[in-house]
RNA sequence: GCGGUCAUAGCUCAGUUGGUUAGAGCACAAGAUUGUGAAUCUUGGGGUCGCGGGUUCGAGUCCCGUUGGCCGCCCCA
């Protein structure tokens, strides 16, 4: 039947389905604006070089781009961030502090479909701008946790699981690695969760061999799972031969920790919060703490992600400018929301149904019909003459509250009689007091 | 880019070693029923069997290709 089909990997929303999405946003919406961030907006298409500026040309393969009639190579936004860092970036010196924003779009990356990945998706993104200590952290993860709990998921379902590429790079300079070791370093601790000593292969292709020693030490500073862990460490760089100067640095980095840990602790968070050294986020421009949100199960893919990336506003064209954000994506927190009965089920239907006996009814039910609608309330009606019996089931069926009857008997007595659609009683009113008993019926006076 | 698996009505699926005009349930619509509700009965609309080719007297069924879905690998901002 369907001549066209949808693009591989995009999506349509029924109503059904948009009913989903909307609550969604709606409570991810609330959150942020309760927290005081500010929503913003900006185009889906984009300048190629955009994205290329930030991540290499590599990054072209996973974009939906081409060349518009003007010539120019553009391409379909795949994440909020470049975006933001423009938008911020350009009116840096205007924008009161702290710079706190948040977004719900729509992004697009050229990939093959999984479960919680597809071509299209929405994300929630936040970010503070401007902010170069924890405060920015914290406000931003406290964010986090309540996008996710204000759905009714508990710290039974999600975690947020924290760590500092800061720390990480004053470790492995203390152990004398080099920037581009330190990076190879990195990749294997992100992949180490995946595939365990099978992850330190591509630093081993590229540099040889890890030393023993230093892979010992490398894996006990990723199993890392608290802030005494991290003294402990600490302890031992200060001892170690090269570690003086990283020591001072790791030393100062430790109280960031007890300024966030603490406030996280005082807003009584800390159990939604996992201190895991095993996180390091892949992309490379993240200069700080990171953080991930994954489901308590370990079952779906990651359901939230960010960190500090203070370098990059700069990067992009602007002024120096530190920032934190995080972005939520929508498909596998859907994933979740379903594997906990979470999500809403009705569409919002009419609150009034209106049962018409005949042409010349309709006409008198116009009136209250449009001044209903007018004062607010959810007004329906059957668009052709139906037998009654049918009416009443179609009423019941829209899930409204209250039916009204327009009756030609009711008419001539000059009243439209009200059903209690739930109830199963009616009551009749004089035409005129119509929208006021509505009122009362709805509100429950 | 690679691999596995699947594709029949809006949805969930039957469909015999290849054999007449492709079925059921649900959903939708009409009627029984121009004045009162989730029931019942009757009826109806809806299919290029994903698409293209091949084998055959004959293909939803077998073969090849292709497109798409789902799942995994790579990647994941």
């Amino acid at each position: 039947m369907a001549t066209f089909q949808t693009l591989p990997g995009f999506r349509e929303f029924y109503p059904e389905d948009l009913v989903r999405r909307n609550h969604i946003f709606r409570l991810w919406r609330q959150s942020a604006n309760t927290f005081g961030f500010a929503e913003y907006d900006a185009p889906v298409l984009e300048p190629l070089e955009l994205y290329t500026a930030k991540s290499g040309p590599e990054i072209e393969g996973q974009l939906f781009s081409f060349t518009d009639k003007g010539g120019r190579q553009v391409a379909l936004r795949p994440e909020m961030t470049p975006t933001v860092c423009r938008l911020v970036g350009a009116k840096a010196s205007a924008l009161k502090r702290p710079i706190k924003w948040f977004s719900i779009g729509e992004f697009y990356r050229y990939e093959r479909m999984q479960k919680g990945r597809g071509r299209c998706f929405h994300q929630f993104n936040a970010d503070i701008f401007g902010e170069p200590g924890p405060e920015a952290e914290i406000e931003l993860i406290a964010l986090l946790i309540q996008c996710f709990s204000s759905f009714g998921l508990t710290e039974q379902d999600f975690h947020v699981r924290l760590s500092d590429r800061n720390l990480w790079f004053y470790f492995l300079a203390a152990l004398g690695l080099d920037e581009a070791r330190i990076r190879g370093v990195l990749g294997a601790v992100d992949r180490y969760e995946k595939y365990g000593d099978e992850a330190f292969k591509p630093y081993a292709e590229q540099f040889g061999p890890l030393e023993e020693s230093h892979k010992a030490r490398i894996l006990a500073f990723l199993k890392i799972n608290s802030l005494e862990a991290i003294e402990r460490v600490l302890a031992e760089v200060e001892s170690g031969a090269n570690g003086s100067a990283a020591a001072g640095s790791m030393r100062a980095r430790l109280a960031d920790w007890r300024k966030l840990l603490g406030a996280i602790e005082a807003m009584g968070l800390t159990k939604f919060v996992t201190v895991d050294f095993g996180v390091v986020r892949g992309l490379a421009y993240y200069t700080g703490f990171v953080f991930e949100a994954f489901d308590r199960k370990g079952e779906l893919r990651a359901l939230a992600g960010g960190g500090r990336y203070d370098d990059l506003v700069e990067k992009l064209g602007g002024p120096a400018l530190p920032a934190v954000g995080f972005a939520i994506g929508d498909m596998t927190f859907a994933l979740l929301l379903e594997q906990r009965g979470l999500t809403p089920k009705f569409v919002a239907g009419p609150e009034v149904y209106c049962v018409i006996g005949g042409e010349a009814e309709r006409l008198a039910a116009f009136g209250d019909i449009h001044a209903l609608r007018a004062a607010g309330f959810r007004v329906d009606y059957p668009m052709k003459d139906l037998a009654f019996g049918k009416q009443f089931k179609v009423a019941a069926e829209s899930g409204a509250k209250v039916a009204l009857i327009y009756g030609s008997d009711e008419l001539a007595r000059g009243v439209v009689k009200l059903r209690d659609l739930t109830a199963r009683s009616e009551v009749e009113v004089p035409r005129n007091e119509v929208a006021a008993a509505v009122r009362d019926f709805l509100t429950g006076a």
